[in-house]
DNA sequence: TTTACACCTGAAGATTTCTTCATTTGCTAA
DNA sequence: TTAGCAAATGAAGAAATCTTCAGGTGTAAA
């Protein structure tokens, strides 16, 4: 054992990092889900999401619960509709910068060419 | 071009998801960095870290400047640090139901045996 | 107790990401 | 101009992660 915590905290980002877990952590910031109902939002194959969530559940991100022959999945605490509101506005911030950069980028290419 | 919103943000997280990158983004959250000052602290190749650096960079997360024979690095937005801060603090949540759920297992294992 | 449905798991090849080594670039000062 | 340091880059093998396929588990109704 003994993970130093920055292990810890790339562990948990890197767990974030794939674009079908993402989508089940923005989908149960919203409210409870079966894996059934993830399944029509996101468009994978049914083995392969049951790989994405058993991830997020190893991890400790969501959270399980069986009822009525159904499996729902929640995630494990709220702060982590904070986290991803808080990643949006970065992201969106980087987009904007990096737009900006091409345009000036294009403008100067015009300005040589 | 195009990339849908959720695969932008999978890739943010994933860029996130490297213990050199978090530590390198901790240390430039404390304030700016010569990269032989992150050297000092991370305890990788240089080359390594230019290479993580330069996944950085090019993420947009971080920003270079050249100033006495030196690079200097920085946060490119300070919402990062919200981020790094709110991460953090799931982590330590999860941790500890982590830490309960153990002792759990353990207490009942002792019961059984 | 069998059928059906919802979901999970293991294995394995494909793909991606990491790390290292060798080399190169950019700058500053002699 | 050249010497020397700081940092970046390219290539390539090693390692980790993804996706799919095949089969398995759990549960509830027939």
């Amino acid at each position: 054992m003994a993970v130093p915590l920055y292990e810890a905290k790339a562990n948990f980002f890197r767990t974030l990092g794939h674009p079908a877990r993402i989508r089940v952590m923005e989908l149960l910031c919203i409210r409870e889900h079966a894996v059934h109902e993830l399944l029509i939002e996101i468009d994978i194959e049914a083995s392969n999401l049951s790989h994405q969530l058993g991830v997020l559940r190893r991890s400790g991100l969501i959270s399980q619960t069986r009822r009525n022959g159904q499996v729902f999945y929640n995630i494990s605490t709220p702060e982590i509709r904070d986290l991803l509101l808080t990643a949006r506005g970065i992201l969106l911030d980087v987009i904007k910068d990096q737009e900006g950069l091409k345009r000036e980028l294009s403008s100067s290419r015009r300005k040589v060419s």
